[in-house]
DNA sequence: CCTGGCGCTTGATTTCCGTCAAGTCGACAT
DNA sequence: ATGTCGACTTGACGGAAATCAAGCGCCAGG
């Protein structure tokens, strides 16, 4: 299979879980129904909808998800990057598209076939599981999302995503804005304007930009505190 | 079975997707391991973060799923009533529940076991494909009130939940409000005072109040205007 | 070097909504 | 009836964020 375009590309994401899963015979199966696509910058690959006849790997770019009427006030719900999925559950449950999809940058993508998809899914078991648990951890993302968005100012969301960034679990660090700060801001639920003036805010806790998409954070006990301040007064609400 | 105290219970809903897909024998083995709990108003039947290891069958009362802490502000994002399901997407996949679930009236559910379920998935591919559309059946919903939370005015919200509850296409309407305002306010993400103001700015749309939990639409299209007005201008995002 | 475009920042203003606080309405029991 | 309690409404106020509108910095192209 070494000439073979498709499974060439896909060599690259042998490790990826869904193989790993799916064995050397199905993905062999699965891989007989793919096709490469590329995405230019602003294509919108899947339609919240739209009936999940494909779903996605990302091999290269950045995909953006988003629900609601894309003319009027696209929602960003999250940026996936290479090695994601794409309407899974979608395709596995036989539903149409739960949100849409559109590359931020020139992408690929690998398609894959729903219906071999589904077919697969009869006789794996652990596929299943593994189909399960994906879209419950994006349940739980989407969960954390609509919580933050009710329940935290401007200003926690920002410091909130800019701890998301880093590793570090105390003292200083530096973190690289991953993409343009009007895509953030949208991902975060507010305005371009909105998210300058809340990192201005920020610099009493020791943010400061350095450099192009570069951010200096003195003390991230400091911010981590401040997050969890007001919002979250009470218990253990760590996690979900 | 006649004499069982659960299979009786169980027996009004064994026409059930849930018992249908199960079948005879599967609903037995699954009933096996269940048992009838009583919560009263304000029990916290299932906590989010927590481990899954049961799901539950709504027989009586009302359900009000949250996220978030629930000391603070307990968000709310759906209120389930009776033949309906909690944490079966939790209990399939072997996560930890995704949400909170708490009884605002005295309730009675049906517990069942989430180990004895996920074993019946691995045999039963129609259980599975069960699973998932309702799992893909919530994250639509969440998905739909995300949106409206970020994109729509309290007033557009109001109309689109009022709007939800006929069943009307045009002309006037007469809808009962299900529950306490308060629980309505909470579902669509706004406090009481905001959601009463809300309703008398409708007024000049012909949305006037007819009694005690009782609402009278003069006219439905207008009022169908009005919500995808402004939020969506554009085309057929007419679901998901 | 200048210039135009674009992403980002900043300021002024408005709108929406949460909060606090008082009032009204209706149900139910004494 | 009458009183009381809880749910609902209404008003006044403040804060957060959207909107409108400049201003700034960086980079590509002339």
């Amino acid at each position: 299979m070494g000439h073979d375009p498709i499974v060439s590309h896909a060599v690259r994401w042998r490790r990826h879980m869904l193989f790993q899963v799916l064995g050397e015979a199905g993905t062999h199966e699965l891989l007989g129904h793919a096709e490469v696509v590329d995405a230019p910058a602003g294509t919108t690959v899947v339609s919240q909808g739209a009936p999940a006849e494909h779903f996605y790997l990302v091999l290269d770019g950045r995909m953006r998800l988003q629900v609601g009427d894309d003319c009027a006030g696209p929602s960003t719900l999250d940026v996936l990057g290479p090695g994601e999925l794409i309407g899974q559950g979608a395709a596995a449950g036989g539903q149409p598209y739960a949100m849409s999809a559109e590359s931020l940058e020139d992408s690929r993508l690998l398609r894959l076939d729903a219906a071999t998809f589904r077919r697969m899914l009869e006789e794996r078991f652990e596929l299943t599981a593994f189909v399960l648990a994906t879209i419950s951890r994006r349940l739980c993302g989407l969960m954390r999302h609509l919580t933050a968005l009710k329940m935290k100012t401007g200003g926690q969301r920002v410091a909130d995503y800019l701890l998301g960034l880093t590793d570090a679990a105390e003292g200083p660090a530096e973190v690289r804005l991953p993409y343009d700060k009007r895509i953030i801001a949208e991902t975060l639920g507010m305005r371009p304007e909105t998210f300058s003036r809340a990192l201005g805010k920020l610099r009493g806790l020791g943010v400061c930009r350095a450099g192009t998409a570069r951010i200096r954070l003195a003390d991230v006990g400091r911010l981590r505190d401040y997050c969890h301040l007001e919002a979250a007064e009470g218990r253990d609400a760590r996690d979900a």
